[in-house]
DNA sequence: CGCGTTTGACCTGCGC
DNA sequence: GCGCAGGTCAAACGCG
């Protein structure tokens, strides 16, 4: 199945308010028109125009970009289809004890951990690789050898994302408040860090699957690392406390362009950072807020959008999670298809 | 008294 | 089979 036929590779990243400007409410909108209009009828002259014609042709070769990035993602993705559809029909399902083992997961395995309660982990047959992960820690990934044998079997396996949360050095606990409720249930010493790892449940609703582990980055012990296992079933209950998890869009969205925060790819999948001890960058280019600010002022959404779109444009990472993030769309949509 | 945290013990999977 | 390491349990404890 060819992949790029299905999707519309072009990403238009780029910062065109239009774009963003349909996603307001219309009122709104209009009167950015009619600002933009009458800022062009007095600024527009050969120069801006020539500067802003730049700006499109560089945003649009970084679109180009990606666009091309996603394609070969795409044809290497068949091609590796492809091979293991060779290597399955030469080497039929081998009957050892692994496969076994792994087969008879929901039937009554008698050397297995039983698996917990969880109707809805049995629902959570996602594949999104890249953006899911086996249950194992990243520190597992590099010693266990097998785990690829058993993430290609692992189909039905709670929904995994990592969040980095930067927080001040004498901050000592290990708490990343994302908005939900957490019920601590141990902590663990392990061997790769010398940092306790803490365990969490969601306790906000007694039948959520959610867990989460927080430990401390072994590199930078300002940074908290929070992996979240699972899909929360209840919504979110306290959006005033969402102050950095990744997982909160609403933050995420609207605080880019002042929160220094990024995205990178990791052998465990994209992890999102989030520095919150920081003030937030070149605050002399933010529009001014509360006593001096006005939020709500098209000017300042449209700062918004062009910081947020800037950000993302910018950033490597960022496009490099982003790719991740939608090759798994479209492995997901594969799946979907063939079941 | 109820709820949440702490922490040592226990369970389980995996490598050797 | 044994030992190690990660994950979980549950009694003890603290706090409001």
């Amino acid at each position: 199945m060819e992949y790029t036929s299905l999707v519309d590779t072009s990403l238009d990243l780029n910062s065109n308010p239009s774009h963003f400007l349909s996603l307001v409410p219309k009122q709104e909108a209009q009167s950015n028109f009619i600002e933009l209009g009458l800022k062009m009828q007095t600024h527009v002259n050969d120069e801006a125009t020539g500067s802003l014609v730049e700006e499109l042709n560089r945003v649009s070769a970084e679109n180009k970009k990606l666009t091309e990035m996603l394609t070969v993602m795409c044809e290497n993705y068949n091609a590796l289809q492809n091979h293991l559809a060779d290597y399955m029909s030469k080497n039929p399902a081998p009957s050892d004890s692994t496969t076994n083992n792994n087969n008879n997961n929901n039937n009554n395995n008698s050397k297995k951990r039983k698996p917990e309660n969880n109707p809805t982990n049995n629902n959570n047959n996602i594949i999104e690789r890249g953006i899911s992960e086996s249950s194992s820690s990243d520190e597992d990934s590099c010693k266990k050898p097998r785990q690829d044998q058993q993430q290609q079997q692992q189909h039905i396996k709670a929904k995994i994302s990592r969040v980095c949360v930067r927080t001040e050095a004498s901050d000592t606990g290990l708490l990343v408040k994302d908005g939900y409720q957490w019920r601590k249930y141990g902590q663990k010493v392990t061997r790769d860090n010398p940092s306790p790892r803490a365990y969490f449940k969601c306790s906000h609703a007694p039948s959520c699957p959610v867990k989460k582990k927080v430990q401390r980055s072994v590199e930078d012990q300002s940074i908290l690392v929070a992996t979240y296992e699972g899909e929360h079933n209840h919504p979110n209950q306290s959006k005033h406390e969402q102050s950095s998890s990744g997982l909160n869009r609403t933050v995420a969205t609207t605080t880019l362009g002042s929160v220094p925060c990024s995205a990178s790819l990791g052998s465990s999948g994209p992890t999102i950072t989030l520095d919150l001890t920081k003030p937030p960058t070149n605050p002399s280019d933010e529009p001014k807020v509360g006593g001096n600010r006005r939020v709500d002022t098209p000017e300042f959404q449209q700062f918004l959008v062009d910081q947020m779109a800037s950000s993302l444009t910018k950033d490597p990472s960022f496009k490099a999670a982003l790719a991740a993030a939608i090759s798994g769309r479209i492995v997901q949509q594969n799946q979907s298809q063939k079941w």
